[in-house]
DNA sequence: GTCTATAGAGTGATAGAC
DNA sequence: GTCTATCACTCTATAGAC
């Protein structure tokens, strides 16, 4: 056996599972998707967590609070998990990113099954009359949401109409995945979901050609490529 | 003292409230709405609409039951309440009674200060994986919606386009709604419900154009108005 | 920081008299 | 068909030892 006080200490001493209130958090993000906050009870959360309830409540002034906590989480995870691959995925196109990241939702729905739908989204309708201070954290997701649509729609530049109203477009793009996702869940079936990306589509269809239209009418270089 | 025998009965000889069973439909129709289904108490129901347990359980085998009963009530008064005023509004264009239509809903949030919203949206998201039964009276009201809709779609005729998915723009409709409602409630203010419609009465206003164009090289009889 | 035990109120639902 | 009373649980949150 060798000498404990010379032994190389690893470089992660601590191969634990993350800590306490990282724990708390993931479990209750989980089922406050799955069943609902209201639905969900604290218990059963800490039965998920592996946790008692007294280590959670020396963490969460109480049931709201880590409700709270979820809502950051997704404040902070929204860039590295929701935006950053549909960029890595579409680098050159804004435009066409948008339906990436539609289809990325998409996916997310039908490996569910059309079960669960946006996690932000349910809360929303849920939560915002009953706890205003959940309610400004659920505001605050939405708005980061459309901000980034809205930079990609300025990246897209002249490829769209100069005097589009590019800040509600992005408003828009969230009304439509909140909407198709809220009917997928209804009719347990992709459907509603495609039928309104296709109309989407087709509005930004017509965009990119009238973009595209203009340019040449003032001499541009050519009319850009609709898809 | 009139003899009683001969006094000509009053035409509507019970002035009384509602029957039992209605006062509880409506009273869980209200907190359902306000609170949602899972935080609304059967106890709150019983004292809102004045009815003890016993009768509660007569009429209804269970909370869900009850749920169900309201969906059916919302189904039932779809059209009387919801779609007819509008044709009302605007029996001579089908495509303007849509924004008539979402107007309506506009002044109905805008009256509660952006809470409360569409009360089956609501629904949708808090019970839609958990109660099948449920869901399926939701995808229902959501059908007849959106069935409404492209039958106005199909009254406009040849002021839209001809190759137009009337089915899955009748859906896209609801989906606006609905994305709108979400977020206003989220941000406390109409502005994303607006900006919204907004993108949806420019998306319509291209249809329409688009129609007039078709029809006046075929030789029609004079391009339509826009709006 | 985590443990056990429990307070105190509220939950959906039922039994049985009237 | 409506009443009262109550069952058997579950809920969120706290107290106090360790």
């Amino acid at each position: 056996m060798p000498d404990p006080i010379h032994e190389i200490p690893p470089e992660k001493p601590k191969p634990d599972l993350p800590p306490t209130r990282e724990r708390i958090v993931l479990a209750a993000l989980r089922l406050f998707q799955e069943q609902g906050f209201t639905a969900t009870g604290v218990s059963t959360i800490l039965r998920e967590a592996g946790v008692n309830s007294g280590s959670m409540y020396h963490y969460f002034d109480s049931k709201e609070d880590l409700l709270r906590a979820c809502l950051q989480w997704y404040i902070e995870h929204l860039e590295p998990i929701v935006m950053a691959p549909q960029k890595a995925a579409t680098p050159g196109d804004p435009v066409e990113r948008i339906f990436t990241l539609l289809d990325w939702y998409r996916q997310g729905l039908v490996q569910m099954n059309c079960t669960l739908g946006c996690p932000v989204g349910n809360l929303a309708l849920e939560c915002s009359d009953q706890y205003p201070l959940v309610r400004e954290l659920i505001d605050r997701n939405f708005e980061n949401w459309a901000a980034e649509i809205e930079r990609w729609l300025d990246e897209a530049g002249d490829r769209l109409p100069g005097d589009l109203d590019r800040k509600s477009l992005s408003k828009f793009v969230l009304t439509v995945m909140e909407g198709g996702v809220m009917q997928a869940r209804a009719h347990k079936s992709i459907e509603p979901f495609d039928a309104s990306v296709a109309v989407l589509r087709d509005y930004t269809d017509r965009l990119l050609v009238e973009a595209a239209a203009k340019k040449k009418s003032r001499g541009g270089s050519g009319g850009g490529k609709a898809r």
